[in-house]
DNA sequence: GGCAGCGTAAACCTGCGTGG
DNA sequence: CCACGCAGGTTTACGCTGCC
């Protein structure tokens, strides 16, 4: 049986290092929920043994040893799991990123020990089931080397909902039918995105303005629109092309705020992950190709559809790709058509599902510059070329 | 009421074994 | 081959009981 606490028995407080004095008192719900009645007590006091005294007393005995539970298959053991306000933090997270490594999840909610931290994602998983680890994952070649990826279940959600914690979820990470296939694709916008997240969480002069609150502050008619991510794009770009699109989707949308002067800028960005899969030219512009949709983004730009339609200050198109060469053809493509280069930004990152060994895989998102064509290099992370923009 | 002792829980650690 | 699981151990906090 798992030991869950109702909402209001969480420990606000448990994520302190228990060895460190903790200041005042603990929540008096708390010490109640610790409370047994002292009937109970008189009752079971001297033939009541912990959990881990019968495990080990199993275990002494001989009768059996616990077999190593297998990653890809939920295996209870009834330990007792209460959970934790970081488990709490754990949940909320993986609603925002559908897809996350344990040493992702770990930097963002923190924890001295991350092995320790592995295994308590790992009791989350085969005890509670309040995370998933996607089949998905193990389909990849190097899977078995890597930090698993989890996802909330739907109990997760059920305890974030009975927390007043349940978000929508995030319009590019989609639960509905469908989302499976585009798992690998999926989980590389989330990595990307949440490497870009943690390298300013570090960082006070930094802040990451993610979807919602860019959504919270579009026009009206952009926050009752069933699909506000949707950008709209001319259906006649100039007297010879035309596209057959009628909007662009971003895989993801998001801002950064710089605070390095007294004055806070911003700057927001549209990612595109490229996995190599869409071809860069096509001869027909009817079909979708890589340059199409840069040709959309700028039409969207010089039409400054994302000031009216998400009322935001300005846009860069960030590319990520799988391949130097691959990025070195798009930006290739990208000097042969005039003007607006300067807002499409280019980065090559290794396949971050291959083993990363001791580089840390958020650096490699921000190490170094993004790259543009016919402009110098550019450090979104620095607010040098950026628009000084009043908060609000 | 205050305090010591005990039990429980939840953090932390190192070291080693092992599934796929 | 590597991350994860597990064993064994420590530290800290807190509630309860019994004693003074």
């Amino acid at each position: 049986m798992t030991n869950f606490k109702a909402p209001d028995q969480l420990d606000p407080d448990s994520r302190r290092d228990p060895r460190s004095p903790k200041k005042g008192k603990a929540p008096e719900n708390l010490r109640a929920e610790r409370r047994l009645p002292a009937a109970s007590i008189a009752a079971y006091r001297g033939m009541w043994r912990t959990f881990s005294a019968l495990r080990h007393d199993a275990i002494a005995s001989g009768m059996e040893h616990r077999k190593r539970r297998s990653r890809m298959k939920r295996q209870k053991t009834d330990k007792r799991l209460a959970l934790t306000a970081r488990d709490l933090a754990i949940f909320e997270l993986l609603e925002r990123y559908r897809y996350l490594r344990s040493t992702f999840i770990h930097a963002f909610v923190g924890g001295a020990s991350e092995t320790r931290f592995k295994e308590r994602l790992g009791d989350l998983y085969h005890e509670g089931g309040y995370l998933n680890r996607p089949e998905q994952q193990w389909e990849t070649a190097h899977s078995r080397y890597l930090p698993a990826i989890y996802e909330n279940s739907n109990r997760a959600r059920e305890v974030l909902a009975a927390h007043g914690k349940l978000a929508e979820p995030c319009p590019h990470m989609p639960y509905g039918a469908g989302a499976g296939r585009q798992f690998v694709h999926s989980l590389m916008i989330c990595e990307v995105l949440a490497a870009i997240e943690l390298a300013t969480v570090s960082d006070p002069n930094l802040r990451f303005i993610a979807w919602p609150e860019i959504l919270a502050k579009a026009p009206k008619a952009t926050r009752n629109d069933a699909h506000p991510m949707r950008l709209p794009v001319s259906a006649r770009l100039d007297k010879t092309i035309v596209l057959s699109r009628e909007y662009v989707v971003p895989d993801g949308l998001f801002g950064l705020e710089y605070r390095m002067t007294g004055e806070r800028s911003y700057r927001f960005f549209a990612l595109e992950i490229d996995r190599g899969t869409m071809p860069i030219h096509r001869s027909n512009a009817l079909q979708s190709s890589f340059s199409a949709k840069l040709r959309a983004y700028r039409d969207i730009a010089e039409r400054d559809v994302h000031k009216s339609r998400l009322g935001i200050p300005n846009l860069l198109i960030l590319t990520v790709t799988s391949s130097e060469t691959r990025k070195d053809n798009m930006m290739s493509t990208l000097s042969n058509e005039a003007g607006r280069g300067a807002m499409f930004l280019f980065k090559a990152v290794a396949d971050l599902s291959l083993p990363a060994g001791r580089q840390d895989r958020a650096r490699r998102v921000r190490g170094e510059l993004w790259e543009r064509s016919g402009h110098p290099a550019l450090d979104i992370f620095s607010d040098t070329e950026c628009q000084v923009e009043r908060d609000g």
